[in-house]
DNA sequence: CTAGTTGCAAAGAGTTTGCATGGCG
DNA sequence: CGCCATGCAAACTCTTTGCAACTAG
């Protein structure tokens, strides 16, 4: 497997692009079709996984094919995430409470939460009120 | 769309292989090369999709595909899942102070938790121990 | 120059759909 | 009998891989 990593301008613009959605869930597909990036397909599964594997974005399964996010040098590794089912939009919960459950989680329940991979599902206010 | 729903052989053949299999996280494609189920693969995929819409088994997103899960009688939605990013097992957080963390969330960040869409990811006592 | 990277096209998984046949109610 | 379900194969989507050309270091 590759080791080093060599800086190209496909793997700029690919993270160029995550770094000026710091907060939006990307499929492959949106950076294919991004018509600010030029590159092939093939490519950006090659980035995408390198990027994610650096650490540098993050990768999460659904049901329309995996996800990326932009991984904000590691400030959002800390605390857990919010996802709407109904509009999608990522909320970022840094709540002393929440700590704490990840504390009697790994106490009480011998299970060493991993933040940065859950998501907690649900409906976030707006859609909340809208499906009413 | 299809309201009726006949009761055929295939369709009790799968539900009964979940219930055999009650905490079991099950791809389709582990359904169609059981040996005790002959069903076609389309016939797989139909029957899933319809008893996840009829909420007797649970789905979700995974790297492989999705992941189907015996729902006993709705007794699974209203605590958390905890599932090991190691092994695969899915541990059912019962407890009294997860209850208040959905309410919390609730209150204080406006956002409606989907208890029986969650899952916690990390590490399962026994993994977290082999890891280090 | 060497080793990682790219783009294209082909190959692979997983899943869905069209259509004629079969079976529940 | 009517309508949904089934099975098969073809179609589709998302992702990976082989390979020759390319480029960063």
């Amino acid at each position: 497997m590759a080791d080093k990593r060599y800086r190209t301008k496909q793997r700029d613009s690919i993270l160029a692009y995550f770094a000026s959605h710091p907060d939006a869930c990307l499929t492959a597909k949106d950076i294919i079709e991004s018509p600010e990036i030029e590159v092939g397909e093939a490519t950006v599964f090659r980035c995408l996984s390198h990027l994610a594997k650096e650490g540098l974005i993050k990768k999460f399964a659904s049901d329309e094919g995996a996800l990326y996010q932009y991984n904000r040098e590691g400030e959002c590794n800390h605390h857990f995430h919010l996802k709407c089912l109904h509009c999608g939009k990522i909320l970022h919960l840094d709540c002393e409470l929440m700590h704490s459950v990840s504390e009697h989680i790994g106490k009480d329940h011998h299970f060493t939460v991993d933040v940065s991979r859950t998501v907690i599902y649900g409906l976030c206010e707006d859609c909340d009120s809208t499906k009413r």
